[in-house]
DNA sequence: CTGTTAGCGCATTCAC
DNA sequence: GTGAATGCGCTAACAG
């Protein structure tokens, strides 16, 4: 420490914290030799420890952060908790929650070592190992599409409502031979066609939400249960392989797709099998990311960039101190595109 | 601390991190015990005052961090950085760098207090003053793109080699009347046809070492240096407007985008106002972003998600103890798609 | 205004 | 094997 060189310790915090409490000089001198000495100023985590406030937030990504940058809604999300983030002087910390797969010693490793003073935990399956660590901390938390923690706010949308507004969209347009196409309802890596059963186990919350709301519709109008597909996950890769097994084993004149990801690689597929959309194959998507608009999807548009400000504005006020579980659910919005701009005739696209 | 419980501080510490130093039944008890007081283990921040490591390594980017997640290159880049992060069981801190505009103090605060292990530098302009904060913190750094820093590692492309190559293809295309489009050549807002002399002192590397680079080949060909349009910034709207300024204002038959992103922007522009491409107008982008592929863009590819790699390999390395300055050059190539799949004729795309 | 004191929670010596 | 002492760098409370 630099108070060799004249005063006292904690006079030098004083220089940096609180300049009222020094005299000019004095503080002009110890900043002066500071710098000379090359002293880079308060030890963050010194600091840290005793204050017991890091200034960073922690933003838990499900399975690997390699995956996550995939998603383009995680950049969204991102960048909501940034524009709040940064208005506070807080910096964001990714942390991954490792595959169940992992060894459980080392999968809690990061969320336990990590440096934040609250969590952020988005997209989380139900019963994931990972929210018992995160809860362990007993920091301020806030779920991002749940699962709801007692004691902790949550912010998300109803999935379930919105799902089934789509649904009736495609039903009010006289399609009858939909199916459905959801990225995966557990993460145990499973795709193909789901059961029933395996559609009320889910332990995807938002995807099963979705599946759930489209089945409201259905039974509305007296239409019979939709087939269910699973892509087995969110990569590229596997949601255009999910499309393709939609299209080889189902007969159907429209596609409810979860995702936009899903619905968008329905459109190549179905381009690639020479179908016309929406007159052979009506699509609709769920997010509206941006590249929905330019594909001309008819989707369900949820807030991601808002998803992100509450979250983060959320945890800011608990760790502020401020008491109460919040519920925030933010609201969706049909968009109707070309995907969908058609009547159904009758005539269903059929399997290769 | 839990010690009341039987066992001394020290025993609780070795049974988290030093198995091997304590009776296995001992261990066990100190463990069981914790659970059930819900002790969430030894607690980040005293462990990193204490050993001075902290696990999580800080990404440093240029002005907000909201703005950073609008650019489909640093999702890449933080992929790669994500990849051997994980691997690594370390965590990802974003750090915004603010405008410069900013008040000095509140500017480098979010730097200077970052619970970080040392410093990944991404996209920074020469002379912005983050660089003499993070520098201050005497922690390893390595920067991505430049700067080059004395005693810290770096890792890039040629820029200037590869931007060169772009513009000989166009050049061998037999294209005369060619554009350049940046899009900021230092940050200061401003945008339209930029003067020899603001080239010249372009305070963004990579925007300046691709112009030179485009002017290499020209020079090489015997052809007048090309015009350079600056956009003003990276988002989705200034590279559109750039693009409407540079087609407004000049008589090209072909462009040479400093970016994807204004590559993009520049066939939709060009679409709204019926030029085709390549006939009418031939485009180079720069990046091969995921969207470079569907928009059949000519480009120069550069491997984003290997730089965060490699970066963060090389500041692992560096915190880890390992000595030395390495500079790595990742290889591009030129990829060639339909967007410049044509000869000039000569018949240039005139100005509105 | 200034200097002194105490401890934030931990990992690591060193004795036992 | 185990327990006791030391200090990582800092800030808040207090005494001058």
């Amino acid at each position: 420490m630099a108070e060799a060189v004249g005063v006292s310790h904690a006079a030098v915090s004083y220089a940096y914290n609180r300049p009222d409490k020094l005299s000019k000089q004095q503080r002009a001198r110890i900043l002066e030799t500071a710098a000379a000495l090359g002293y880079p100023g308060p030890n963050p985590t010194g600091r840290g420890l005793r204050t017991g406030k890091i200034g960073a937030l922690g933003l838990v990504l499900t399975d690997s952060l390699s995956y996550a940058f995939e998603d383009p809604g995680v950049a969204l999300l991102m960048r909501g908790i940034s524009e709040v983030g940064e208005l506070a002087q807080i910096a964001l910390t990714l942390l991954p929650a490792p595959l169940e797969t992992t060894p459980a010693a080392a999968s809690l490793d990061t969320l336990l070592r990590g440096v934040v003073d609250g969590f952020m935990v988005y997209a989380m399956p139900d019963r994931h190992p990972v929210l018992d660590s995160v809860l362990r901390r007993r920091l301020p938390v806030v779920t991002i599409d749940g699962p709801a923690l007692k004691g902790h706010s949550m912010v998300g949308v109803d999935d379930r409502g919105a799902a089934r507004e789509a649904a009736r969209h495609l039903l009010a347009l006289g399609h009858r031979d939909v199916g459905v196409l959801v990225s995966r309802l557990s993460p145990d890596g499973r795709s193909g066609t789901a059961s029933h059963s395996r559609v009320a186990h889910a332990r995807d919350r938002v995807m099963k939400a979705r599946v759930k709301g489209y089945r409201d519709a259905f039974a509305e109008a007296g239409v019979g249960v939709p087939p269910v597909v699973e892509a087995g996950g969110f990569s590229a890769a596997q949601s255009r392989a999910g499309a393709e097994t939609l299209l080889d084993t189902r007969r159907v004149t429209a596609v409810l797709a979860a995702t936009d990801v899903l619905a968008l690689a329905l459109l190549e597929a179905a381009a690639s099998r020479g179908l016309r959309v929406p007159e052979d194959l009506a699509v609709v998507g769920f997010d509206d990311l941006p590249a929905a608009a330019g594909a001309g999807l008819t989707t369900v548009r949820q807030p991601m960039t808002q998803k992100g400000q509450q979250a983060a504005r959320l945890l800011l006020d608990t760790i502020g101190g401020e008491p109460g579980t919040h519920v925030v659910t933010l609201p969706t919005e049909l968009v109707v595109r070309g995907s969908t701009a058609h009547r159904a005739t009758g005539s269903a696209a059929s399997p290769r």
